[in-house]
DNA sequence: TGTACATCAGTGAACGCGCGTTCACTGATGTAC
DNA sequence: TGTACATCAGTGAACGCGCGTTCACTGATGTAC
C-alpha cells in the first residue's frame, strides 16, 4: 500500500550509493539521512550502529549472490555428473552470477565499487565479516577450480586466483574513470557486456601461464 | 647535527605509515603528530593543510620514482638504438623501477597500499593530483608498449594495460593479508621478488592472449 | 663588537564544526480479557 | 463492544567527542649597519 519504499529501503538504496560514491568514512549518517528524506535516529533506530548499516548494505547484494552461485554449480555440477568442469565455464559461470544479482537493480557498478573498498579497506573488519558470511561458497568455487586446472601447483593456483580477483575489482571498481578515458581517447564506449568479453581470454590465459621459472639460489638443505 | 630526523621527515615517515594502515580519513593528523612527537600545529605549519600533507606523501615516492624510470628508459632506447622494445623489456624495466625506490626505505608495502588508496578513492582528488604530476612518464611507457605490440588495437591494449595495472596494484597493496593466507595454507613465505617472479609469466600471458571475439549484433549502419 | 630588526621553526591553547549516538517522547496499530 | 496495555516505527533535540585549523606567542639564528 506504501507509494514509496519504506524507511529500511530507502536508507539502504540512498546509503549504497553515497558509500560507492565516496567511501564510507566520507559518508556520514547526516548525509544519508537527509538524502534519503528520512529521520536521522532511524540509521540507529533500525540498523543499530552506522558498521551494522555498512554490513546491511553488502549483505543486500552478497546474500542473493551466495544463493545464485551455489545453485549455478549445482546445475553445472550435475551437467557434468562428477567429471572435472573445464576452467572457462567455471569462469563463466561465476561472471554470469555475478552479473545477475545487481542486474535486477540496474547498480553493478555500485556493487563492484563496494567490493573494492572493503578490500581497500586497510584493517578490514568489512573484508572479515565478509569471509565470515561468504567464505564458503569461494571454498567451493577454488576447489572446482583445483580440480579444473591439475597442473597447476596449490599456491600458484592461489595467487593466480588472486590476481585475477585483482583485476577484475580494480577495473569494474573503477569502471567510471576508466570509461571516460577510453571514450575520449578511443572514441569507444564501453558497456560491461563488452568489459566481461574482454576480461575472458585475458584471465583464461593467465591461468593458463606457464609456470614461473624457480627461485633460482633457493636449494632444500640436506 | 641532528641526533634524529628533522620535524618534516619525521610527520612524514610516520604520516605514510598510518595513511598505509588505515587510509586517509581515518587517520587524524592527532594520531600522525602524536606518534611523530612532534606538535600538533606542526602540520598545518610546514604542510598548510592534511591534504598537502597527504600529495608531500606521494611526492616523496613518486618523484624519484619518474626520475629513474625516465632514465630506465632513456638506457632501454638507446640499447635497442630505435628498434621496437620487447614487451618482457618493458615491463621488467617498469618493474624495477617501481621496486628501487622503496627498496631504499624498505617500504614496498608503504608505497603499494598508497597507491592501491589513491586508486579506490573514490572523488579522487588524488587520482587527478597523480595524473597531472607523473602522467608524462605513463605516456611514455604506454607509447614504447603500443610499439611493443603492434598486433593489438589500442583500445585493447589499454583495457590490458588497466587489467594488469589491477593486479599488481591489488595484490601488492594487499599483500599481507594474502601472505598470511598463503603461509597458512600453503606453508609458503612469499617475498616481494617471489611475488614478481609469479607475476612475469601471467602478465606477459595476459598481454599476450588472444583477440576477444567481437562484440555478437553489432554492426556498421549503411 | 654591538645593537636592532627580520626570519623562521616550533608551541599551547583554543576555535567552531560535524560526527555517531542517545533519549524521552508521540502516535498508530495490535492483542488480551 | 470496550478498555487497558504492549509493541513498534518514527521523531526532535541534545549529548559529548574528536576533528582540522587558527592564532598569538616564544626563542633561536641570521643579517644590516
Amino acid at each position: 500500500m506504501a507509494q514509496q519504499p519504506d524507511t529500511v529501503t530507502r536508507i539502504l538504496d540512498t546509503a549504497e550509493v553515497l558509500f560507492a560514491e565516496r567511501g564510507f568514512a566520507e559518508t556520514s549518517l547526516r548525509n544519508i539521512t537527509s538524502k534519503a528524506r528520512v529521520n536521522l535516529a532511524a540509521v540507529n533506530y533500525h540498523f543499530g550502529s552506522k558498521k551494522s548499516l555498512i554490513q546491511a548494505v553488502f549483505a543486500r547484494y552478497l546474500d542473493p549472490f551466495t544463493v545464485r552461485f551455489h545453485a549455478a554449480l549445482d546445475e553445472l555440477e550435475a551437467r557434468h555428473e562428477g567429471d572435472d568442469i573445464p576452467l572457462e565455464e567455471l569462469l563463466e559461470t561465476m561472471a554470469r552470477s555475478v552479473l545477475e544479482v545487481p542486474a535486477e537493480r540496474h547498480s553493478l557498478k555500485v556493487f563492484m565499487r563496494l567490493l573494492g573498498l572493503a578490500y581497500s579497506q586497510a584493517q578490514g573488519h568489512l573484508r572479515r565479516y565478509i569471509q565470515e558470511e561468504y567464505g564458503s561458497v569461494f571454498t567451493r568455487f577454488t576447489e572446482l577450480v583445483r580440480r579444473a586446472t591439475p597442473e597447476l601447483p596449490d599456491a600458484e593456483r592461489f595467487w593466480r586466483l588472486h590476481f585475477m580477483l585483482g583485476t577484475v575489482i580494480f577495473t569494474l571498481s573503477g569502471l567510471d574513470a576508466l570509461r571516460d578515458i577510453a571514450e575520449k581517447d578511443y572514441g569507444e564506449h564501453v558497456s560491461v557486456r563488452d568489459l566481461v568479453r574482454r576480461l575472458r581470454p585475458v584471465v583464461v590465459a593467465a591461468m593458463n601461464a606457464p609456470l614461473p621459472e624457480p627461485l633460482p639460489a633457493q636449494r632444500e638443505a640436506g
